[in-house]
This record gives C-alpha cells, sequence and structure tokens, in this order.
DNA sequence: CTGTATCCTAGCGGATACTG
DNA sequence: CAGTATCCGCTAGGATACAG
C-alpha cells in the first residue's frame, strides 16, 4: 500500500491535526469552551500571544465552523459553534490520553 | 481564568497536537501501523516527501517513543512502539469524528 | 475595543548531490 | 540500503505602530 499525493491533503484527520496544530488554536478553543470571550479580552487571557496571531487564529477557527464571530455594538463576542464543542470533546479525550501517558513525552 | 506561559507547552493536549500536527507524521504512522517498514520503503510509500523530511519526522517520533528503529544488518526497521500503537488508536478515533463533520471541512 | 499594516526572524519543508 | 550536506523558498509567529 503506498499513499498518493492527494490523499495526504484529503485524509480527514491530516487535515483537522494540521488545522488546530498550530500554536494557539488550542488555548483559543480550551477558553471558548468556558464562555463568550471579546478580541482583547482573548488577548489578554492567552498570555505572550500577539494580535496578529490571535486574529489569524480566530479567522482560521471562523472560516472551519468551530468558532462564531458576532458583533454586539462595539464590541465583537466569540464563541464556540456546536461543531467547536464538539471538536473540544474530541480533544479533552486526546488530552486526558496525553496526561497518562505523558510520561515519554518531554 | 488566564493561560500563563508556561502553561501553552506544558499542556499534554497541545504538547502532542504540535508533534504530530506536522506534514507527514500521521502518514508515517498510518503507515507502521500496518507492518514494519525500511527506510527507502517508507520513502516511496510516502508520495512527495523528501529523505531529509521523512529522517527528521522519524527521529522526532523515535524520540517521543512513538517508534522504535531496529537496525538489523544492512538495513534498518521501523515499527510502531506500544506507545505509538495507543497513540494510533486515538488518531483512529479522532479520524472517525472528523470524518463524520466533514462538510464544513475545506 | 477591534482590529490592520509593516517589518522581522526562525523553522518547516523541499530539491538534489553526495557518502558509508 | 540508509541516510547526511547544502542550499533555498515559504510561512508561522512575533513586535510594534497605527486606524476606525
Amino acid at each position: 500500500m503506498s499513499i498518493a499525493l492527494q490523499d495526504y491533503e484529503s485524509c480527514p484527520v491530516t487535515a483537522v491535526l494540521r488545522r488546530i496544530g498550530d500554536k494557539w488554536s488550542p488555548a483559543v478553543i480550551r477558553l471558548l469552551a468556558e464562555r463568550g470571550y471579546g478580541f482583547n479580552e482573548l488577548d489578554r487571557a492567552i498570555e505572550g500571544i500577539s494580535r496578529r496571531v490571535l486574529t489569524r487564529t480566530l479567522r482560521a477557527l471562523e472560516e472551519d465552523g468551530f468558532v462564531r464571530r458576532t458583533p454586539l455594538g462595539g464590541r465583537v463576542e466569540y464563541a464556540l459553534t456546536e461543531r467547536g464543542r464538539s471538536l473540544r470533546e474530541q480533544l479533552y479525550a486526546l488530552g486526558r490520553w496525553a496526561a497518562v501517558t505523558a510520561d515519554r513525552m518531554h
């Protein structure tokens, strides 16, 4: 069996890993799982992220249907969609596995 | 609640996502789940990867304890460790989820 | 408050020739 | 067969000033 070129991008698990495997997406998803957040609120909550990257991260998550952006007169609220909450469940399961087997992970 | 700097790297799920969220790790894991492979054999099976990147991918997976490298007189065999098979199970679950909800994933 | 514009750096991924 | 050496482009990520 061999893996063709088009398989690599079309493989669902690879696609989702590449999307949320960046530096900040997991942190954003984790926060939005609690409640809705404003932009600067997120910026302050996630220590170390730059506004430029936060913007890009949110846009990408929005484009994939994980996050919904709602303008509310002068401010904006970001929240998880149903699909986003579904993803969050998957990541939670993966997190439990990772925590248990983290001994050889440095 | 806020996310401190050190949390980002120490979070198990983020760590594992960053490790296997690269371009080729999922493909390598998928192949090695079947059976042991030699280096050039992997290179041929994964269409589009360069030897340089394949080497780095294998080294990283080995360092994290997902893959075992076994020299066998003139050739080398790469195979999943127990931990690697465990990860493969997790990815398989994530893949099923992704396949089902792939409608808004492009 | 919610971003965008600009500029910069480091690292990933790729092509290819070479080595034991 | 199993890699390493070299070079190169692209993009992710970061700092910071500016804008509506």
